[in-house]
DNA sequence: GATTTTGTTCAATTTGTCTTGAACTATTCG
DNA sequence: CGAATAGTTCAAGACAAATTGAACAAAATC
């Protein structure tokens, strides 16, 4: 699990913010966005996305990260798509231009939250019903058994029940 | 021929819980762990072995654990070795069989801590040097470029930071 | 000391996820 | 209007991770 890879793109060297390409600064940093992505389980693609438009000077529309980040079209958009609705960047009006750009939201407390709510919540309210069951099951075992086994699923209730409590903390101290 | 194995007559001294697959209720409780790994990304087969292990009446060898949740010999050995490895399960010896057998450590504290520690925090040392390359790169930026990316990987190196200094509540509250 | 039992390793296969690119809709431009 | 531009969708292909099973090694048993 949790390999880190090494960072095949060519960088052009210079600083001008809106090369062909990506930037060996921001080749650096669209990696540790690509880390963290693998942590979550989030597709590469999404993170480059993200970790060009954090680091970018100016929003960018799909075209350029399609040229800068070597993808597909159809890559970009569902990132920008998946994005978009993470509430992770959010769409910008350039005057004269047609196509929509996007900006990277930077502040983590809310996409912590978001994160938390779409993706752990959901978790924890399937365990909680499934704990249910269990409990119930365990009612039709003989005495002795019976106690063991409950014992064991009381552990996971509490198990359950301290991350859900934990949550709220996540997001006041990493987000603040 | 050889004597009938020692784990057949053991198990017709204990109750239908020990038969040659797994029961509703072993399976409820496998299926959650098995849900858990997904988050954490460890491979379904890791998750049926201890879980298991975590709701069975007595310790397990790995013939009971292939035969149960029919795994192959390699997905079995392999898992044993990884649980053992990380701490989630122990050897215990059984008197009258050369099997090695297992069972489940079921207190989380010492789990918590070894997978922030084999896992977490070697993301974030990674990261830490990750962001130090950073930093140096950003001080060959032309002057007003240099202060926007600057403030941008200041915020990076802040999320490192309390990320790691959350950990050992982590452990705390989670694993008490 | 030959055979069975127990367990490990790893190349090949299977399974599952990500990405691509072509077909498509919708909008703007000349 | 017709052509060019912008963006979405999804089946097929590429890729990565998990699982299998057969070859192997070590130890116990007869």
């Amino acid at each position: 699990m949790l390999l880190a890879k090494p960072q095949k793109s060519v960088a052009k060297n210079d600083h001008a913010a809106t090369g062909v390409t990506v930037s060996a600064l921001e080749s650096e940093v669209i990696g540790l966005f690509v880390q963290l992505s693998r942590v979550i389980g989030q597709p590469r693609s999404f993170a480059e996305i993200y970790g060009l438009l954090f680091i970018s000077g100016q929003p960018l529309a799909m075209d350029d990260l399609i040229e800068r980040l070597k993808l597909s079209k159809g890559s970009a958009s569902q990132g920008l798509k998946f994005l978009r609705h993470a509430g992770a960047i959010r769409m910008v009006y350039v005057p004269g231009d047609r196509r929509v750009h996007y900006e990277a939201v930077a502040e983590l407390r809310n996409l912590v939250a978001r994160f938390l709510r779409d993706y752990v919540v959901p978790q924890l309210d399937s365990s909680e019903a499934r704990l249910q069951t269990i409990a119930v099951m365990v009612k039709q075992l003989p005495g002795d058994e019976q106690a063991r086994v409950a014992s064991r699923i009381t552990m996971l209730q509490s198990w359950e029940k301290r991350t859900r409590n934990f949550l709220p903390l996540v997001v006041k101290l990493l987000g603040g």
